[in-house]
DNA sequence: TTGTGGTTACGAACTTAATCGTAATTTAGC
DNA sequence: GCTAAATTACGATTAAGTTCGTAACCACAA
């Protein structure tokens, strides 16, 4: 098993989540988006995303001139990569530490608290 | 409010980890530490020490020849600023997203889910 | 006093990430 | 075909983090 264990840097992150979002898109509908945050120029983002390409982190229909570009890794699995990585690091392995100091940081309403709960039980069976 | 926003990168929260067990610790004793898990050199560890009491991550006592060091932000605040960090970038703003992900991913002993749930029904009040 | 071991101080090299400027390429419209 | 506009390709620069070598310093023992 070759499972390269790429882990995306900050910027990375911001442009999977707007790739996740849109399903895919274009240098300039990236940079679009991005520009909304943060003001760097058109050929950063054209840089990484070909960085991205090349780690594996994005796929891109180059057939056309203007590329099209798609997440090669899900959300989820990117998620459970960084809690995991988090729950070492800062809570000693324990996912229930992390967890609590989540419930107890952040308000949650009391309909989220319930399905919350109602996860739960279904866990315990 | 001058509040400092400083962010502990890879290697100082290791050490920071380190630092949080034992209390307080001196350089030898934090190199010790580390060197079970990577091997770097002792001098490594020192300037990352110094760089650490420049920014204010931990403090020191340096009556004597051989320094002192101790934490200077706690575990909780420091696990409170990363998982915000992570549910902001990662998780669109929802600790409810975080906390399902994180009960999915790894798997808690009864004890700990029930542990959870009580945590909830006192959080619902 | 001298030297030895352990410590801190400090600068420099190296690595990775992020940014941008400029050149090359492509496409569409004339 | 030719030009203009947009895009990609690529190299150079900057910044941050990590690592280490070497010098300076200090305490203690012989």
């Amino acid at each position: 098993m070759t499972i390269k264990k790429l882990k995306p840097t900050e910027s990375e992150l911001e442009i999977l989540t707007i790739l996740w979002n849109k399903e895919n898109a274009t240098v300039r509908e990236v940079h679009e988006e991005l520009s909304k945050n943060k003001d760097s120029g058109y050929t950063t983002t054209l840089k990484l995303l070909q960085i991205m390409f090349e780690k594996g982190l994005v796929t891109r229909d180059d057939r056309n001139k203007t590329h099209i570009y798609q997440p090669a890794v899900t959300r989820q699995k990117t998620q459970k990569q960084f809690l995991d990585k988090m729950i070492n690091t800062l809570f000693a392995g324990s996912s229930t530490q992390l967890v609590l100091q989540a419930l107890g940081n952040q308000k949650a309403s009391k309909d989220e608290l319930e399905e919350i709960q109602k996860y739960l039980d279904n866990l315990k069976k």
